[in-house]
DNA sequence: CTAGGTGCAAACTATTTGCAGGCGG
DNA sequence: CCGCCTGCAAATAGTTTGCACCTAG
C-alpha cells in the first residue's frame, strides 16, 4: 500500500491519541489538517489500515465500528475504556487459557472468537471520570 | 410485559428454530403466521424481548444485531455456527477463568465484556457444510 | 374509557458506490 | 501515459420514529 499524505495522517491522528475513534471523529481531526478530505475517503484509508493490519478494530456493543493504532503483533484483545475511549491491549487471550475447554464441549470447529473487556480504565477511575453505564454481557 | 399472540409467536420461532436470527429472518417467518405485520412491529417485539431477558442477542461481525431463545439463566457465553446458524451455549464465562489476571493489569473497573466464539458445528463438519470462512479475531 | 399494541409511511443515519478529476511516477 | 488516490454526489440498507387506529380489559 502506498504511504500516501492522507494515510498517513489517519494512522498518526490514532497513534497520538491512543483511543478509538469512529470514521466519523477521524474526518473531524483531519478537515483540521487538510483542506479538503472526503468522508468517504477516511471510510476506505481505515478499511484499508485495518485489512493491512495497522490498526485493529473495536465493534462497539452500540453496534458502530471503531478504530484505533495498535502495535502488537501478536494474536491479543483489548480493554477499552467507555469514558475515555482509551484502548489497552490484553496480551494474553482468552480463548487459548480455555481452548481445550471450548473444543471439547462444542465438538466443532472454531473459525474466529471476539473478546473484548469494557470498563472504566484506571486514570478516569481515579479522577473521578466514568459514571455507571449500563453493561450488557453477551 | 403483556403475552400477545405475536410476542410469543415471535418467541416460539426462536425457541423452535434453536438458530439466531435478524429482525428480517423473523418478519419473513412471521408474515406466513399473520396476515398483517409490519417489520417495525417486529424490530420492537424483538427489542422488548431482549431488553426482558427471554432472549439474547448476538453481535455478528457483520455488525447486525441478531436474537435467539436462551434459557439459560446463569451467565454464559456463545458458540454461534457460521453454517447453520445454530447456537450453542457456552456454560462457562472467559472472565471469570482469568479475571483476577485481567483486574490486575487493567487496574481498572470492568463493566462489562463479551466474548463469542464462531465456527462451524459439528453437525456440519460431519455433513461437510460450512466452507472457508475469514476469520476476524479481535 | 384507557392503555398499550400495531400497521404504515416516512425519516434517519451510517456506510458504500459510481464516477470524474487530478497527481505522481 | 497510466494507475490509483480522492472528492463529491447519490444510492443503499438497516433501523427508528410519528402517528392514527384498534382492540382488550
Amino acid at each position: 500500500m502506498k504511504a500516501t499524505p492522507k494515510r498517513l495522517a489517519v494512522l498518526c491522528l490514532l497513534a497520538e491519541s491512543g483511543c478509538y475513534m469512529g470514521p466519523d471523529d477521524v474526518w473531524g481531526l483531519m478537515k483540521s489538517r487538510f483542506a479538503r478530505v472526503g468522508l468517504p475517503t477516511v471510510y476506505r484509508i481505515l478499511d484499508e489500515l485495518a485489512r493491512g493490519g495497522m490498526i485493529s478494530t473495536i465493534l462497539h456493543p452500540n453496534r458502530q465500528l471503531y478504530y484505533y493504532y495498535c502495535t502488537n503483533e501478536e494474536h491479543h484483545h483489548h480493554f477499552v475504556c467507555v469514558s475515555c475511549r482509551r484502548v489497552d491491549d490484553i496480551d494474553f487471550c482468552a480463548l487459548s487459557d480455555i481452548g481445550k475447554e471450548a473444543s471439547r464441549r462444542i465438538k466443532g470447529e472454531v473459525l474466529s472468537h471476539t473478546f473484548q473487556v469494557s470498563g472504566v480504565c484506571a486514570a478516569c477511575v481515579k479522577t473521578g471520570r466514568g459514571g455507571v453505564v449500563a453493561g450488557s454481557a453477551q
